[in-house]
DNA sequence: GGTCCATATATTGTATACAGCATCCATAAT
DNA sequence: ATTATGGATGCTGTATACAATATATGGACC
């Protein structure tokens, strides 16, 4: 029976895109290899490993030669990634089979938790990120759920700074509520343009508040 | 002067991807870093670092413990890589500007020469990368570029393979040259419905011959 | 004081070393 | 003949070593 099936690399990718979402490693701060590897306690190797990974999602800037660093927050990346989402989502939906009382029950489910965290802005948006794995879960587009997964890890990192900078403490269930009962009313189409709009609106919320 | 700022890590990855092109390294087959790091006369390190980056893109398929091994082409993923473009490439062209008349020449162009690369397969895919890069290369959008670039590797893996097994020695350049047409029209729109039409059209004629 | 250069230090990218599994083959047992 | 079992071998994942280059530091000169 095998106890852990994670490389150490993908542990420590884990381990520093929390660091980033807390704010730990700010914004355009340089990312030392050998610092986080001591910090973490393991070698130089799986954390170049994590790093390289987190530069080719966005979340960090490489440079040959002088390494990593944060990638700062900008306006124009968050709406250009919501441009994208706001076409993949809906798309992703409308493909997805009907739902079972069953999903449509773990989705509210998800939505009553997550009016109850004020203050827990990480609580808040992991179970944001597992309502839209509920949501998305059974869509057979394989690729597409992947694909979706790496976008939104870029507006999930403007909105843990956004969180917990700009006063809000708890995300709007409006929304998740709102697609819930037009997923309950067999109301696929209506959803899928709630997902669009909601890109569209989340973004400009977060950029107004970017300046 | 700069001599290569390219790391050691990218180029091997061109040329592994190079090997799985040409076929090469055949789907299925185990891919051992240190045969590769002989071959290519580097170090495992920077192998393994392309074959993780690779095994992200779909390309390879990674297990902890026992390495990495060509993914086999299937029907399945290619459809739904289809899908995605469809839905992306259009959206890229709505968000492009106008067309200046260089960039138009620049098209016609390259649309001359991929009519007359009968046999040269890796030319040929190569010619049709290009187009897509002055295509799409005032796209605003830099983030939806990266994703349709990305996701257009798996396509291209197997338009190669179709290519050098299957016979046809061309692509048929009859979509770029009516995409084309509708561009010099000022017809932005058309040309948007041929670009999804393609993806669903090629997808499937290569989803034919994959039995 | 500010700018340039030279030297020293730090840090990166790559190579190599090492320990633990996975795989394979030979032999034994059924 | 077929399946188990044990050990040898090879490969992977991680740690460490090394060379090259980037950054920092300090003084010379204006």
């Amino acid at each position: 029976m095998p106890i852990s099936r994670i490389s150490l690399g993908n542990q420590v990718y884990a381990e520093i895109l929390a660091l980033v979402y807390r704010g730990e490693l700010a914004p355009g701060i340089r990312v030392r290899d050998a610092a986080l590897a001591e910090r973490l306690a393991v070698s130089r190797t799986p954390v170049r490993e994590a790093l390289m990974r987190l530069a080719r999602e966005g979340v960090l800037d490489a440079e040959v030669g002088r390494g990593f660093r944060v990638r700062p927050l900008n306006r124009a990346e968050l709406g250009d990634v919501g441009a994208i989402l706001a076409a993949l989502e809906p798309l992703a939906l409308g493909l997805t089979p009907e739902f079972t009382p069953e999903r449509l029950g773990q989705l509210g489910e998800l939505a009553g938790q997550l009016e109850q965290t004020r203050g827990d802005v990480a609580r808040a948006v992991e179970l944001d990120e597992r309502w839209h794995q509920v949501l998305f879960g059974e869509c057979p587009n394989r690729r597409l759920l992947e694909v979706i997964t790496l976008l939104r890890q870029v507006p999930r990192r403007y909105l843990h700074a956004y969180l917990r900078e700009a006063g809000r403490v708890s995300l709007s269930s409006l929304h998740h509520t709102r697609v819930l009962a037009a997923l309950r009313a067999g109301d696929r189409e209506g959803a899928a343009r709630l997902l669009e709009r909601r890109w569209r609106r989340g973004i400009e919320e977060m950029e107004a508040w970017l300046r």
